[in-house]
DNA sequence: CCGTGTATAATTGTATACAATAATACAAGA
DNA sequence: TCTTGTATTATTGTATACAATTATACACGG
């Protein structure tokens, strides 16, 4: 596996883009990097780094009065889908032609455990998986453009797919979904990845946007 | 105007992403912080904050050799015309009906000068005003997420629209393309205003990617 | 000549001290 | 009571010192 030390700067990032991200921290509440120092242990050079990725982003805001939470609201959302909607089609159909072997043995490593904990009913790991899945298709397009693009697209929406996972029809089709989406894959048919992606997408964004 | 002060670590930041974007720095040179200190006549600290931002964007990547200058490849380039054609006319049609009438008048100031600067043949004010118009747009769609997602994708392609606009025939037709995807704007017509935007962004795309 | 090990130098990572600015609390006066 | 001025505090911005890792140059042995 990866031993390689990821700096506390990139910790620190993580940590705060995930608390945010999930509504740990409300939008409107005030941070401060003191704060940060003695809840994470760590001096205020790697919490400032990981700050203005943060800001680049647009989940934080910092002034003179303190770190801003922002996150993502309920109209990023409807957004994000609208986004989604057009362009994860795009990065299927070209998974399909430019994916390797490895890659699509991944993908479908990924509907396995997918399949599995649909099964358990356990939604945080079907939470999990389904990250995954979408995040190894961008990666799979061999696009940064599309990779860089759309990753962020997807941590973002990560507070809204709770719901959505955990029930169960949803969860049983949305795993049936990738399923179709891989299959076209290995068939190497971008227009029928194409497709099968809008869909996913559409009826994902049918239950999560209202 | 606005006097308000900006940081070292945001001016270093926008200077180190024009130069890289323009082609200044070459694809695959290494730079390092202490040079970069000797260069911009600051310390280490807002640089690091600049190149953490960089990294974010992809343009460079950090390692214990040094900072490794990525830019923009042309394969970049082809992706980011697909991405864009998918998406501008969508915030092009958002704007026509969320934009303020101070951003539709924003817009027309723009293209007027625009079309003062293609008569003098004035390339690198036709290039800004080129710029001025789609970030305006973006802003117009009120969408965080459209603006955060398009501009960095604008601001990718400057090294590679020089050319573009330096053809005089070019430049001509890319002002009357402007002119009407506002004439839609200011109609609140979405459909007419995505149809003008798909229109500008296929013929932006003919003459830049190879 | 080539490889290998070691010392040195170069580079990024982290913590901390200091500076500057802005927010806040509070007292004084009308 | 309200306003205003001021002192204090809180917060971010910047520079620098130190640590740790890694790349590099070079000598030595085969």
């Amino acid at each position: 596996m990866n031993h390689k030390t990821v700096s506390l700067a990139d910790q620190v990032f993580e940590r705060l883009e995930s608390d945010i991200l999930l509504g740990k921290y409300p939008r409107g509440a005030y941070l401060t990097e003191l704060a940060l120092v003695e809840d994470l242990g760590v001096s205020r050079t790697p919490i400032r780094e990981a700050l203005r990725r943060l800001e680049q982003e647009h989940i934080i805001e910092v002034s003179s009065r303190g770190i801003l939470v922002l996150g993502v609201t309920s109209e990023d959302l409807a957004d994000i889908y609208a986004m989604r909607l057009e362009v994860e089609p795009m990065v299927a159909a070209r998974a399909a032609t430019a994916a390797t072997d490895e890659e699509i043995a991944e993908l479908r490593e990924t509907i396995e455990l997918q399949r599995y904990y649909v099964s358990r009913h356990d939604s945080d790991h079907i939470k999990y998986m389904d990250s995954c899945f979408h995040e190894l298709l961008y990666r799979a397009s061999h696009s940064t453009v599309f990779f860089d693009t759309l990753l962020p697209l997807h941590k973002k929406v990560q507070k809204y797919r709770k719901a959505s996972v955990e029930n169960e029809s949803r969860a049983d089709r949305s795993m049936t979904e990738h399923s179709a989406i891989l299959a076209a894959i290995e068939k190497r048919d971008p227009a029928a990845a194409a497709a099968a992606m809008r869909v996913h997408v559409e009826n994902a964004k049918k239950h999560i946007v209202k």
